[in-house]
DNA sequence: CGAAATTAGTTTACATGTCAACTATCTTCA
DNA sequence: TGAAGATAGTTGACATGTAAACTAATTTCG
């Protein structure tokens, strides 16, 4: 069997022990070298990838929402949704509000200067999903994505 | 157009603009689910999967490997390498050998613990992977390889 | 030959993701 | 009613990945 691409790249020196592993591994490379040609899109707006779709899910929402919320939206625990709001609020992208019916619900809303980053980025972030992937085409496209659908299908929700 | 399943589980408002946006989350959101799977596995172990990943490297060579060259083979940089092989010293998994000829570089050879934890993972590292893909079979895996393959080649090398 | 340039690895600072523990606030129940 | 239990968010510690700066060692070149 000759060496893949993925194998060479990897300078692996046994072959794959089976299709599973290397689809694996070829997932968590793709996807990794996806990320982070977006890192450095939203590097350049000053924002990190994490900030950038905490921003998002804000404005998707359409109001502010309490930081448990948000945590459910994202991949990060809630520590974590702390410590992204504390930096986003340091840059003046958000802001936190206080609920007065309930003393402990904190809701962070963006900030127009939070918007503005978000407008920024709207076409970049469309041009770079077409760029990095456009090639695979609308059939390939679906065909991925029903692929990854069904890859996951059996795993138990977190 | 029905919500996906994805977009479902995003609490995502609005529907997915494009099927590239579509395929990068649901890549993104995939491989993620399936490291935490990992993580999982390894942290009964007591390595983290970065660790484990040098560890595999190093074995892998059969011979120990200049700090550089493991950097070369991962996704980290060389400071995250030396971060990671402290802890797997301290963890006396692996140990630094300072090259005779050339007195800046650094070997880094796995000790018989750490050979002991790579034995004691085989098997369950195997069996997670066909446990989380093994359901795709081996045409589906087949051809998810391709598409990722695809989706990669035209992204320039890093 | 010796200074300049290059290289290997470390240190420092930062962001992010995780877990455990903690504080403040609200709800439940005896 | 007030204590116990539950909840929302924060803090602290840790691992990992990144960039910049630094130190030690080797190589290059005038």
């Amino acid at each position: 069997m000759a060496a893949t691409r993925l194998q060479r790249d990897l300078k692996k020196k046994r072959p794959f022990e089976s299709a599973a592993q290397e689809a694996a591994l070829n997932l968590l490379r793709t996807s990794d070298r996806l990320q982070h040609r977006f890192v450095r899109l939203f590097r350049q707006h000053g924002v990190t990838p994490a900030q950038y779709n905490i921003l998002r899910i804000l404005r998707g929402e359409g109001q502010p929402l309490p930081i448990l919320e948000i945590a459910s939206r994202t991949v990060t625990v809630v520590p974590g949704i702390t410590g992204l709001v504390d930096r986003l609020q340091q840059a003046g992208l958000v802001e936190r509000i206080r609920c007065e019916q309930d003393r402990r619900v904190i809701y962070v809303a963006v900030t127009p200067k939070g918007m503005d980053i978000l407008a920024a980025l709207d076409r970049p972030v469309v041009e770079l999903h077409e760029k990095l992937l456009g090639h695979l085409g609308q059939k390939d496209l679906k065909e991925l994505n029903r692929l990854l659908a069904k890859a996951r299908a059996p795993w138990p929700d977190e």
